[in-house]
DNA sequence: CATGAATGAGGCTTCATTCAT
DNA sequence: GATGAATGAAGCCTCATTCAT
């Protein structure tokens, strides 16, 4: 399964660049460095003429692929909705009961990627790292309604209206399944970034699993039937 | 008690300011400003070029006050928490029941805020709204750790641990009230703010306290005991 | 006539375009195109590429034409004043009285051209309108004398030479014609732009061929014999 | 007279510059170098940052003064026109013969300035032949309408008006007065223009000053009664 | 011949900051 | 302490152009 998960190629909707980065040397240079950039230095600090030094070519090369930096950001966050809606539809296929499904769901989501498929010019790790990080940027932003009509929060809805599906199969009654789930998702990134920054808001001991129990815990304790 | 809340004083930790804001007609100027033009133009476009053209002073005067505009971000999100914090310790100190007094802690964190005092210079309406929006961004920064050692966040973490006691005192045996309480913080935020842009992320209906209600129904279900 | 003129082709000295535009499809497509585009957004923010969207095909394809942007606006200048030496030459023909002649022919420098004549790929009027407004920018530049060398002003001297030949058949003694009529086209270009953005410079009355009658009244009063 | 003239302050309307030029020495010297750099090197290729290097300072002080070099070229247009006016009222001012204060005017109006007054920072020789090549370019703009909003062609129109008195004081029956004198006054430009670069279009001969005669000659006649 | 890709150079503008008064 | 002036550095973006296919 593995193999053939990292041999399909993921679709980014065609509105966040002017030329498919995946068509050409170069565009998968583009991506492919614009993660380890942005992990490097941040978002805010992350420019085209400094992307540019880094693979080799002027700015102006980028432009042709992404009308601005935001741009990039959506590409990759998109990619990387899509590559774990995937990996979540592959993971829970032939899994019977509900329970145990919603239970490998909430790890997908919660649980940070540990290895580089390697395969791809992607590195998932990093990516993990940046979506943790950054992604709260991008809706957060003054235009998220225009980049929401762009349909590119799509995929990101539609993963959370999966897994809220898992909910609603063992509580119809459950009232609030989306909220829960973008709660997890959203959570568990802040959580991650919280137990290396601020510890003390959470409470996570080194070498547990903490932060899956926490959450595992907090759906299932959650969505009970009275 | 209303009265006697807005005419305390709020003290933000030295650090982050050159100059305190609040002893000067200016400087006050330069904080309800500062709420006013953030909300109108998002934190990423916020100038102390700008600014100072909307209180009518030169940039170089703001300088006087704070180092940079990041650093303004933290005194209003500090001044808030500690806002947030004197009302919570007012609305819960003389109620008796552990639920009940956590019940009405978590209202306070998540319902949002909807009449400005009045009495200071500090739009708390339009200052809640930016930190739903903006906060997030103050903490996914690479110098978070930077920020923490200036102690800027022991406010928000003094807060978190007074709810989390209160998750405690109703059942002791729950292993993460932080990582529920900040979970629930940050979350009533994103909620906000999907409610109103990416609605399908969230189950909200028009006029019913469905944020509220979930996130109660959450802390309460989450940490009770088996 | 008027079919036997346009079925005429307009012959453009060749040193202003690499590859004939009236040639090919696409070269007629650059022409119409380009027309309507400065037209839209005035010649200061035309591009080669931005033609080149409107017309599907990249910049590279419209450098097989034109060296750049300069040499489309001469090249439609150049038509433009061919096409109306044509119709000068073809309007006055049979005329016997020397003051009927150059009235006829004041009156078609002087009016605006209102009717495409819908058999060329070329929209005259719109072509009329952009010769209005920007063709004083083709010559008020540091390199007139370079384009001059290329014969390019050729046509509009041979235009303004013919009607002047008009002005000294009434007048032998007249010592400025070529002035006088210049002044005469160049006049009239900008009374209409006057008239249009600033009115109060000029004293046309809506519906009332104002700058036609003034343009007559001054060139013949001008002319007169002492 | 003349030094009194030119001890004279001339006032540009507010709305073109950022900060007055005319206020501090940085200001006089953007001003006074960019006339002498339009003119070398043509309005097009004019940049802040040549302009910057000319009086040894970067782009963004000339910024604080102006917003835009469009914005300079209505400063010097403005000022040239003021200028203008100035003198025209002085040298009109004791002649009690209509024909010959229109006469007056007219010169005034077609001769090219010879001498630089040597008082101000400005040397009106050279800004003399900057709006003969470039004032047009600034009213054939798609803005025009946008900058005549702003009132800076109020200066001009007033110059238009004042001359158009003269005719009407002669004879108050001509219907184009207006039309004449904005004729005259760009027809000049022009022919001096066609004089340097395209001579043929013109009848222009060394030494004579045959183009002020044309207009004088051109505007008697053509308000004559009949 | 038309095209797609790439690029260097430069334009325009804003920022954050310093300094002298 | 507030202000006005100035500045260097950098961001973002577009142009005009070339080259290989």
């Amino acid at each position: 399964m593995e193999e053939f998960l990292t041999q399909m190629r993921i679709q980014v909707n065609k509105r966040v660049f002017l030329k498919d980065p995946d068509t050409s040397e170069k565009g998968r240079k583009i991506i492919s460095n614009s993660i380890l950039l942005i992990d490097e230095i941040g978002f805010e600090n992350f420019t085209f003429k400094k992307l540019g030094m880094k693979i080799g070519s002027p700015e102006s090369t980028i432009y042709r692929y992404f009308e601005n930096k935001h741009k990039i950001l959506l590409y990759l966050t998109i990619w990387y909705w899509s590559w774990l809606e995937y990996r979540l539809v592959f993971s829970t296929i032939n899994i019977n009961s509900p329970e145990e499904k919603l239970n490998t769901a909430i790890k997908l989501l919660v649980e940070p990627i540990k290895e580089d498929s390697d395969f791809s010019h992607i590195n998932e790790v990093v990516l993990n790292r940046i979506v943790i990080s950054e992604s709260a940027k991008s809706y957060f932003t003054k235009d998220v309604g225009e980049d929401n009509k762009d349909g590119v929060f799509k995929v990101y809805k539609r993963l959370v209206q999966r897994v809220s599906d898992m909910v609603l199969a063992i509580n119809p009654d459950f009232e609030y399944p989306n909220m829960l789930i973008s709660t997890v998702v959203e959570g568990a990134h802040q959580q991650r970034h919280f137990a290396k920054y601020l510890p003390s808001l959470t409470n996570v001991r080194k070498g547990k699993k903490d932060i899956t129990n926490f959450f595992i815990q907090m759906v299932f304790n959650t969505i009970q039937k009275k």
